[in-house]
RNA sequence: GCGGACGUGGCGAAACGGCAGACGCACCGGACUUAAAAUCCGGUUCCGGCAACGGAGUGAGGGUUCGACUCCCUCCGUCCGCACCA
């Protein structure tokens, strides 16, 4: 499972989470699988240091005391981790080897500082990620947030982009959906790169194009403000300075940019056609154009691109069709408000002219290299990854600034730089700036004075490669290799889907840039993935407008919910299960009141994994009583079970024989079911079976022999679901060893077999009967004893059925 | 806008193309109890019928098939991801 973030407490989400990955653990190890199933933290993050500025306690303390806290919920339980491979990422143990492999990634050309424009709040002092910047203001200070172009460390992650998407394929053990937010997110297109010579310069602007095949109908060239050339000019034109200033104010959110309106700044620049020298083009800068994808530069062919159409209409640029549509007639096409998008004929295009549109795209692409105006070229939406944070909390990057030797990578003998204990937090920014002596270190190369690098690695970081480290946890290197190869890849994964294109994207990542190193020979770290749903409960508002807790909401004498002080309760959406809305259960109640066992059947058993589970008081209440059942079915068998171990006698009363037949289908049933994680079924199909053993009849001889089997059948299949309860079970049933030594039960096929079997009998489609007949029976017999019975005789009248489909053992289907 | 998933009783849900609603929640009736809780027994898709039984039914409409919750097409709805990506 993927570890979790010492946040302070468990909630039922994790319990959810780690109950799938224990009832996996512990079903594989019974099968006789050697089962690695370890637990650790992810502790590095901006929670511990908001406590501190919040006065209440160092991160340190504050993330060693969550980790006491939550370990000791897991231990509660009953999750079977091996904690000896327990693992805190903010212990210089584990910190210090990820300097070492950033080290390998600057030399090995994957790691690399690079400026680039982010959203600065002038008042934190600190990059804000894009989803904390609302209506262009940070979200803490309010104040209106600025883009800066800051120098940052970043991880050469699309020197994978081919790699990561084509290798999606392989991942079958994947949800495909997680595999398509991947494959969105990497975002492969297939064009070319266009060279448009300056009019009267000698320098060219580059464009992407997925559409080089409508260069002829190029009307305009159009600049990201953050593209050099706009840079460079705004220097001599204020205006264009002012234009691209304003740019900057809007920000970079979506939110943001859909409001924005397109504009555009016209350059006194034109760029000379690359096909046609006669012909030149407009200019312009432009707040839509991206200078993160492509080449932040574009050109814009209005009449089959509908936002270059938009920004043709508005400026009075030229809208010239270049692709006919189907069926149209070329001397009367024209475009009005809407582009056209799709294949047609090329026309108005010269050596293109009567070309489909994928045809002219591979002579376009020849003619340009063949120029040398451009050349075909894929473009990803991928971009690289930045991992610079000013943030204490974190581990410190292993650079030195010397203002000699300019940046020198900490040798690998002075690993780890540990972060330091003794800061404050009385100011704000990152209180590695302010440390008195932390920072001052000297050059390793020029042995003059230099400062170290304070900024700190995101916190994916650490959780990019802990899947290693567990293989071999207490290794002096970052892992054992031969330890990691025996273990790895990860064979089942279970986590959030909200991880799809973070967490899961970095590690596939982090892997193939070990592996580039020569730590270990691995592309794919999870073979097996599986995303879990969220738990949800009801929320609940007084009055007042205020959440409240489940548990401080209750029923007055009318039966109308009302808070403590007798305030009205108003039931509001079912949402995830936060904080901020108070619909949380506290754990530690539930297994107060219930148990350890009962939350874990509870979660396994009401909805499918994948999906979403509503947390109710009635369900646990359902799983509590069924767990008591359990209990009352073992410790008092409704007819007297004989000594353990005894064989059970061959020949049965068949009252008898159905019930084995019922243990054995149910061994086979939910054995299938836990391999295709049907949790919730494989629960359904246990309980039809204690339904069966407690129908079991009074007084036949042997009955307490098939009583046995079926309890302890019952008890060893749902020990991976309930470890605690299955345990004393095991133990009332008379035996000494641990019910979690024992091998998984095998369905015997020969008991497990239906002697009868109950055929249905369709007429025209329509269910009419069913017919009891002898396992196997020959086709014609089935097909008599189907036509004989009185409703199908009655429908049919007297008349030959048109036509008799019989499936063995399923169903006759009669056409009258 | 692009991509994807999902629509089944009052609710959570089951159903290799083969008896729709397993299993559970809730509810209704009964037993036990002075009473309640717990427990046990029975019922519970909808319509008609005392019943046997008949009819309808898996978001809507069409199609393939002896047979469709399941496969195909169109539409409606809900949810999720991405999104000025050139």
């Amino acid at each position: 499972e993927m570890f979790p973030y010492p946040s302070g407490k468990l909630h039922v989400g994790h319990v959810r989470n780690y109950t799938m990955g224990d009832l996996v653990a512990r079903y594989r190890r019974a099968q006789g699988f050697n089962v690695l199933h370890p637990m650790g933290w992810d502790a590095f993050g901006l929670p511990a240091e908001n406590a501190a500025i919040a006065g209440n306690a160092h991160p340190a303390t504050w993330t060693s005391e969550n980790i006491r806290a939550m370990r000791g919920q897991l231990q509660r339980m009953g999750f079977a981790y091996d904690w000896s491979r327990e693992i805190a990422t903010c212990h210089p143990e584990y910190y210090r080897h990820e300097q070492k492999m950033f080290l390998d990634f600057l030399a090995a050309d994957l790691a690399y500082r690079k400026e680039s424009w982010v959203n600065w709040d002038p008042v934190e002092n600190t990059v804000l990620a894009n989803e904390q910047v609302i209506d262009g203001r940070g979200w803490r200070s309010g104040a209106v947030v600025e883009k800066r172009l800051l120098a940052q460390w970043n991880l050469r992650i699309t020197a994978f982009s081919d790699e990561l998407l084509a290798a999606l394929k392989t991942l079958d053990r994947w949800p495909e959906r997680v595999r398509l937010m991947q494959e969105n997110w990497i975002g492969r297109s297939e064009g070319a790169r266009v060279r448009f010579p300056l009019a009267g310069h000698d320098e060219a602007i580059e464009v992407f194009t997925t559409r080089p095949d409508t260069l002829y109908g190029a009307s305009f060239l159009a600049l990201s403000p953050h593209h050099p050339l706009a840079q460079s000019l705004a220097a001599g034109d204020p205006p264009l300075a002012e234009f691209i200033a304003e740019c900057d104010r809007l920000g970079t959110s979506e939110a943001v940019i859909e409001a924005a309106e397109k504009r555009g700044y016209r350059t006194r620049l034109d760029a000379v056609h690359p096909l046609d020298p006669a012909r030149h083009v407009p200019v312009y800068i432009a707040n839509f154009v991206l200078m993160e994808y492509g080449t932040g530069a574009i050109f814009g062919c209005p009449a089959h691109d509908q936002r270059d159409l938009d920004f043709a209409r508005k400026y009075g640029l030229p809208v010239v069709p270049v692709v006919l549509p189907p069926g149209e007639d070329a001397a009367r096409f024209a475009v009005g408000d809407t582009a056209f998008v799709d294949d047609g004929t090329l026309f108005n295009s010269d050596f293109m002219n009567g070309l489909s549109v994928a045809d002219a795209k591979r002579a376009v692409g020849a003619r340009l290299e063949q120029l040398g105006h451009g050349e075909r070229t894929i473009a990803y939406r991928l971009r690289d990854w930045g991992v610079s944070r000013q943030r204490y909390w974190g581990c410190p990057i292993p650079v030195i600034h010397c203002p000699g030797c300019g940046i020198v990578p900490v040798p690998e003998r002075d690993l780890p730089v540990e972060l330091p204990l003794d800061v404050s937090f009385d100011r704000p920014g990152n209180p590695l700036d302010h440390h008195p002596t932390w920072k001052h270190v000297n050059c390793p190369v020029c042995n003059g004075p230099a400062t170290r690098e304070t900024d700190t690695f995101d916190t994916f970081f650490e959780s990019s490669w802990y899947f290693l480290r567990f293989c071999s946890a207490r290794a002096p290197t970052a892992f054992d290799r031969a330890a990691a190869e025996y273990w790895m890849p990860v064979d089942q994964y279970i986590g959030g889907v909200e991880h799809a294109v973070l967490h899961l994207l970095y590690s596939r990542f982090f892997t193939r840039a070990l592996k580039r190193c020569g730590y270990i020979d691995l592309d794919e770290p999870f073979a097996g993935l599986f995303t879990q749903g969220m738990v949800l409960h009801q929320t609940y508002q007084n009055d007042a407008d205020e959440w409240l807790f489940p548990k401080d909401v209750a029923e007055d004498e009318e039966g109308r919910l009302v808070d403590h002080a007798g305030r009205p309760v108003t039931i509001g959406r079912l949402e995830k299960m936060s904080k901020s809305k108070k619909n949380v259960v506290d754990l530690d109640d539930i297994v107060d009141t219930y148990g350890a066992d009962t939350a874990r059947l509870y979660l396994l058993s009401d909805s499918p994994p994948e999906r979403d589970l509503e947390w109710t008081a009635a369900g646990i209440d359902g799983s509590w009583r069924y767990v008591s059942r359990l209990w009352r079915m073992v410790s008092e068998p409704s007819v007297p079970l004989p000594t353990a171990g005894l064989p059970i006698p061959s020949s049965l009363e068949p009252a008898l024989a159905t019930i084995r037949r019922i243990t054995h289908k149910t061994i086979a049933a939910v054995t299938d079911d836990l391999d295709k994680f049907r949790f919730n079924r494989a629960v359904a199909r246990i309980r039809e079976l204690t339904n069966a053993l407690e129908d079991m009849p009074a007084g036949v001889r042997d009955a307490g022999h098939v009583l046995r089997e079926g309890l302890e059948t019952a008890t060893r299949l749902i020990g991976p679901m309930m470890p605690h309860l299955a345990e004393e079970m095991w133990r009332e049933l008379g035996h000494a060893t641990l019910l979690a030594d024992e091998p998984w039960p095998k369905a015997d096929p020969d008991l497990a077999r239906d002697e009868q079997v109950t055929i249905a009998v369709q007429v025209n489609g329509k269910l009419r009967g069913t017919i009891d007949l002898p396992r196997d029976a020959a086709n014609g017999e089935v097909e008599e004893a189907a036509l004989a019975l009185p409703q199908v005789a009655r429908l049919l009248d007297g008349r030959m059925p048109k036509k008799v489909v019989v499936v063995p053992n399923r169903i006759v289907s009669v056409v009258a």
